[in-house]
DNA sequence: TTTAATTACGAAATCGTTTTCGTACTCTTC
DNA sequence: GAAGAGTACGAAAACGATTTCGTAATTAAA
């Protein structure tokens, strides 16, 4: 009695294995009769298919992976969310592979993926190493795969992104307003889409404004936190007048926040500060924090339901100016750190 | 070439399926210059093998899944961070599954992992409904399982938590120190194992210094954010004289800090407030919050190395009084808001 | 030189499902 | 009452790996 597979099943049955995986399935060839016999007794001997068996035949898994930069991060916690929300609604499993912000190690995960372990993959990039041969093996495959937030615009898959530009510009357009001088862009990598369309926005917003390009800053900060921590110290010594960050990403402008309690700049008299976030204590802190913010949890919920669609239309090709992309709005909130 | 097999690879290499699936586990049986010539063509043709149809035969799916009560919350997100870490470098695989601190949906999780889906459990409890049946069925499925913070003590299964009882003693001596009259614990249930052991040391440090009992107040706030800031809210009007209030939970201190803003309670001067909490912000919060903080990645790594030692001594059955029970240290950060 | 041991491989069973076919049997229908 | 359709089931072939067991060919030992 240690493990109950179909085949005992049909025995205590008297029935054939086949017999029983139609009963199980509800197959129009069995009699309801039987059907509830089988029923019965699978519930009552506690019966669960074993469910490689079944990805082996079905060639199929009812499993996704998601694929993030980092998971100690509000905004990705919060995608996962959404994607649970979905995966869970539907029956699927979810496998969590993160990256660390290594364009190699997704690549590598992204192969190993190739395998069938997943029906499909939700992809936020780390930016790429120097090609894509990882996607395109992916098309090849033939397995479905949404980007979010992070996107590769070189490959045709869908995409689930929020209107980084127009955010850009909007919160860029904020701190003109607010009587900032000089502008910083506070960047992790020129690699990855979304924070590239930030900064288009934001130079975007200078340009139609005037503003003198000796008075525009692009801070590479980078994703080692040591060294970014230094890198931000570094270009507020000696501060620029009436300096006005946009934070591409909530990580840095709390790097930023630590730095000026660290030497003393106060927030928003000598430095404004806006940032994208889904910190929930953005409004708690000392200076509340400016911020847009993006849907995470909607992003995670029409990523999954994207990529849920693509599973099931899978075999049937699909012309690529139909793919849906969705943008999604980020808020702007407007609080202290950027008053004047 | 559609899709690789081992059988299309010993095709290939004109030898059979078994020499083939021999020399690419590195066997004695086969001699070196077969193996290369195998591993050659196996990387050529980009050969990985169907991970359903080797978990199918070897009963092993290198899979690993972690149940917990929610993602978007700095300790979880930490905690699995520590976990992938200690799973990527053994080529494990993470599942992800999410309780929203519902019991039967735990248990419904639980029970649905039975079916041999992964070769173990990582598992933060969110309070039981009744009974521990799906624990039992794992022990006698032979599924390890290792709990993390939030443990059952009924079970007998390894466990990796904090030192709960310590830190609420500790954290209530400092608000005992800090001159408050009035003392409140902010609980999410009675149902938890980490949060009951904090209670506990609270009224321990109460009752050692003598505390008027109708000065001690347990704020029962629940899992549903509506209700609980209600909550909150109601047993803040009026407030107490001096009041110190020990959180358990990060989340009921941010609702806290919420609350005193909206209805102009001023921290410290009228209320001190102290809470276990893995904020990133917790220092730069109006004003900077006193924590207790959990060295949650270590608690995942722990907890991660705990597991993959019980799947490999599977089988093998150990006496309950080695079964190792990890207790790590929570760190004491005080801060603003516990100021006198 | 004969026997025993070792080396290097292959055939086939196996894991637990799903699915394709085949086939008894009953029921219509003319 | 023969033909056709429909019903309800079973045998067996997949799915793609791993593993047991058997066996030629070579080498070593007696």
């Amino acid at each position: 009695m240690e493990n109950m597979n179909i085949k005992k099943l049909a025995k205590e049955l008297n029935l054939s294995v086949s017999t029983v995986s139609k009963a199980l399935h509800d197959s129009y060839e069995i009699k309801a009769e039987t059907k509830e016999k089988v029923l019965a007794l699978a519930k009552q001997l506690n019966y669960q298919p074993n469910p490689f068996a079944s990805s082996l035949r079905r060639n199929s898994s009812k499993t996704i992976a998601v694929v993030i930069p980092e998971i100690a991060h509000n905004f990705f916690s919060l995608v996962i969310n959404g994607i649970e929300s979905i995966a869970e609604e539907l029956k699927y499993h979810v496998l969590i592979y993160i990256t660390h912000e290594i364009p190699e190690k997704e690549e590598q995960i992204i192969r190993h993926l190739l395998n069938g372990r997943v029906d499909g993959i939700l992809i936020s990039s780390s930016g790429t190493s120097n090609n894509n041969a990882h996607y395109h093996e992916l098309v090849q495959k033939g397995i479905p795969f949404v980007f979010f937030d992070r996107a590769n615009f070189e490959i045709d898959a869908p995409r689930v992104i929020t209107d980084d530009y127009q955010a850009g510009f909007q919160a860029t357009e904020h701190l003109i307003k607010s009587q900032c001088k000089h502008f910083a862009f506070l960047s992790l990598s020129n690699q990855m889409s979304a924070i590239n369309h930030r900064k288009d926005g934001f130079l975007a917003a200078l340009k139609q404004y005037q503003i003198e390009p000796s008075h525009v800053h692009i801070i590479e900060a980078g994703t080692d936190e040591t060294l970014s921590f230094q890198i931000i110290r570094d270009s507020l010594q000696p501060l620029p007048e009436s300096l006005g960050i946009f934070s591409s990403v909530e990580k840095l402008a709390i790097q930023t926040y630590h730095i000026c309690k660290e030497i003393n700049i106060i927030i928003p008299k000598q430095l404004k500060i806006i940032s994208f976030s889904n910190l929930p204590t953005a409004a708690l802190l000392n200076p509340a924090l400016s911020t847009l913010t993006q849907p995470a949890f909607s992003i995670g919920k029409e990523a999954a339901l994207l990529l849920f669609q693509n599973i099931k239309n899978k075999g049937k090709i699909q012309p690529i100016t139909t793919l849906p992309h969705i943008v999604l709005k980020s808020n702007l909130f407007i609080r202290e750190s950027t008053k004047m």
